[in-house]
DNA sequence: AATACGGGGCT
DNA sequence: AGCCCAGTATT
């Protein structure tokens, strides 16, 4: 069965495997930088990103002198910003305490910030060709069809890390492992799955009873809450007032138009007015309403009503941001859309 | 064990 | 509109 399956799988690989950009080279420092990147994230989604990064960003002394700031910028629109901030915090680590070098030891691997144990077994398995096991949502679905597993729970998880170890042939594991994930990706699919071309269906448990897409089981989501809010576009002689967020947290250190959460119905504007004055010092006229945005992101849901307003006078000043010189600052993806308008880019 | 953390592709 | 994506860190 064990033998099989890896033959079955390795063959099918060889012949159908994805030309993808971090398959051309056996730098582990690019395999680290496309292993972060595709954390969550779809792989059409990541290429211009990992070609940008990598001609921006091609070492890891390159990216460990770089600012934080510079490094946003690059990894604007990508999302899950922390894995920016902690790609740079451990390129720094590895050129201070790892000699420079991408460390080939699951210990140290996992001590680096934003490499989990799926992202470890990668750099180990793709990189170096060690056998150690990978488990993310493709590994999950082949497997759990593979055997029919049932349930999520802890337990299932810790069988579906072992299952991956104890299926990794001598000598293969780079390619095994990736053989695992094109599999989910192409053919083992969420729904729909392409069993009649799989090279696995005659040893398929969830195929032998036609129910592939019950696996594996999958938890029942929440609702995610609704939020509106308020931004102001504060314009003063060619520049418009930007607030830079918290680096720790949510769009941590991106730069966005200040905004204020909205409870209840209110008058938007004169809400608006409030909280420019009592947040910022400043006062206003005009508030005109500029657009009302949408963004889903994955815990809650974002309408945010846009107003541009004219600078009056203020007590204090801060962070004013010439209009020519937005694009050189990471905006989450909603604050671009505004900064796109009020440059006047459609 | 549950939640925070983005944005887009696809149906 | 909902699901899912080469997950990790925090609570």
């Amino acid at each position: 069965m064990k033998k099989k399956i890896q033959s079955k799988l390795l063959q099918w690989f060889e012949k159908t495997k994805r030309d993808l950009p971090w398959r051309k080279t056996r730098d582990p420092y690019a395999i680290w930088v496309s292993e972060i990147m595709l954390q969550q994230t779809q792989v059409a989604t990541v290429i211009p990103y990992y070609q940008k990064f990598l001609k921006t960003f091609p070492t890891i002394r390159s990216l460990a002198r770089a600012d934080l700031s510079k490094v946003l910028k690059v990894w604007e629109g990508l999302g899950y910003y922390s894995r920016a901030r902690n790609l740079h915090r451990a390129a720094k680590t590895i050129l201070n305490h790892f000699d420079g070098k991408i460390p080939h030891n699951l210990k140290d691997l996992l001590s680096l910030p934003g490499v989990g144990r799926y992202t470890a077994g990668a750099i180990l398995s793709i990189a170096f060709n060690q056998e150690v096991p990978i488990l993310d949502g493709n590994v999950k679905r082949v497997l759990s069809r593979l055997f029919a597993m049932t349930g999520v729970a802890k337990k299932t998880e810790n069988l579906l890390w072992k299952y991956s170890a104890s299926l990794i042939p001598e000598g293969y594991a780079g390619s095994f492992n990736q053989a695992l994930m094109d599999l989910g990706a192409t053919i083992c699919t969420p729904k729909n799955p392409l069993c009649l071309r799989c090279p696995l269906n005659k040893l398929c448990k969830a195929y032998r009873i036609r129910k592939p897409e019950h696996f594996p089981f999958k938890n029942p989501k929440k609702r995610i809450p609704h939020i509106e809010a308020v931004a102001a576009v504060i314009l003063k002689d060619g520049h418009v007032l930007l607030n830079q967020r918290p680096v720790k947290g949510f769009l941590g250190g991106l730069w966005e138009f200040p905004n204020w959460p909205v409870e209840g119905k209110k008058d938007l504007i004169e809400y608006l007015k409030l909280k420019v004055k009592s947040e910022l010092g400043l006062r206003v006229k005009g508030k005109v309403p500029l657009g009302t945005f949408q963004q889903t992101y994955s815990h809650f849901k974002l309408t945010l009503h846009v107003f541009y307003c004219q600078y009056f006078g203020s007590r204090r000043t801060t962070r004013w941001v010439a209009i020519n010189d937005l694009d050189q600052l990471a905006m989450s993806r909603i604050d671009r859309r505004i900064a796109k308008m009020v440059s006047g880019e459609r």
